[in-house]
DNA sequence: CAGAGCTCCTGAGCGC
DNA sequence: TGCGCTCAGGAGCTCT
């Protein structure tokens, strides 16, 4: 089945990217779709003018949004500029690598082809190796979405009102405790954009994974929300990350109806739901990182997840491993809702 | 302001 | 074989 992307989808392209882009700088930018930069408001010109000559610092991930913080061709000072390129895979994004001359992909929307690294280039703090390409060699990175409800912009950074990290990076997940954070050092210096975060990203909320997300405040908003639980899951400004499937999954696991009012929930069992959404991504998180070897030079968001088994998402028809009973589809909010209509039900 | 609903989009899959 | 219909939903916007 083919997954949309969610966090564990979204983190696995993000790990995938990170060794070959980090440090490489942008030669070319070809858009095939202009409605794949509708979130660029300065146009299509002044998207692939800024780019090329930049160079990639790091690949970035907060929920479902990805960045690559961004040195501009000729800037000495980054921090001040603070721009990256932010990209979102909506429904059906895909961010591919390919060797330049490979074949063509379906719905190719926009190629950048950049110069990698290599693992010479990059200091001795980092842990990359330069994801399997040599300093200088080509790679493109394509941009695929069928149903062009992804996009990617180019936007400003900007501070994170808790001075924490923006998003989460593999390797300087706890650069702020690895002393990183010191203003005068040269690290320091060079991870301008750790405690920043685009613009258009800033509003949603920590995702579930960030070891900085507030379950108290989630709790809090949540005892006051006269909304559906789903609905709720599904706000990225509450909680972000969580999309349709693994929605569907954590009610399931947390035996709670998808239209139970939020506030109606007690506050155990709404710990007891961020546990399981936590859970959840996590062992998706950790499928998608099995087919590691593919990842250099093939980032697909796909690898390795069919081998997730799903409890609900997708279950019509089929017996509740819990209780037996056939789990219903039911239309809702223009998408689908799945659940055990024995073991999920609403409560008043 | 909060919450519900609408809209963007197109390939795959299906029925006739 | 070919055509036309239906389905999938993230997130931002627009109503009420």
């Amino acid at each position: 089945m083919r997954r949309l992307p969610e966090l564990p989808e979204v983190e696995t392209v993000r790990a995938g990217l990170a060794p070959a882009l980090t440090n490489a700088v942008i030669k070319s930018v070809e858009i095939f779709d202009v409605r794949s930069l509708k979130r660029h408001q300065a146009g299509p010109a002044d998207f692939v003018q800024t780019l090329i000559g930049a160079r990639i610092l790091a690949v970035v991930r907060r929920g479902k949004f990805l960045w690559l913080p961004l040195q501009l061709a000729g800037d000495t000072n980054p921090a001040a500029t603070s721009l990256a390129l932010v990209g979102h895979l909506g429904m059906s994004g895909q961010m591919l690598l390919r060797l330049p001359g490979a074949e063509p992909d379906k719905c190719n929307r926009v190629t950048m082809v950049v110069e990698a690294a290599g693992p010479a280039q990059l200091s001795s703090g980092d842990a990359f190796s330069g994801g399997g390409f040599a300093a200088g060699e080509l790679i493109e990175f394509r941009f695929i979405d069928q149903r062009i409800f992804g996009s990617l912009a180019i936007d400003r950074l900007i501070n994170t009102t808790d001075a924490r990290p923006g998003g989460f990076q593999a390797e300087f997940a706890a650069g702020a405790s690895l002393g990183l954070g010191d203003s005068g050092s040269t690290d320091a210096s060079r991870l301008w954009w750790l405690n920043r975060l685009p613009e258009t990203a800033a509003h949603i909320s920590r995702d579930a994974l960030d070891p900085d997300f507030d379950v108290k405040a989630l709790v809090k908003r949540l005892s006051t929300k006269q909304t559906g639980i789903k609905r709720a899951l599904l706000d990225q400004q509450l909680i972000s990350g969580v999309g349709n499937i693994y929605a569907d999954e954590a009610l399931w696991a947390t035996k709670l109806h998808y239209d139970q009012t939020a506030a109606t929930v007690s506050s155990a069992k709404v710990k007891e739901l961020f546990e399981n959404v936590v859970n959840i991504l996590r062992a998706a998180v950790a499928q998608g990182g099995t087919s590691f070897d593919d990842q250099y030079k093939n980032v697909n968001g796909e690898s390795g997840y069919f081998s997730v088994s799903l409890n609900a998402y997708g279950q019509t028809g089929q017996p509740c491993k819990r209780c037996g009973t056939h789990i219903k589809r039911e239309q809702w909010a223009n998408r689908g809702s799945h659940f055990c209509p024995r073991c999920q039900k609403v409560k008043s």
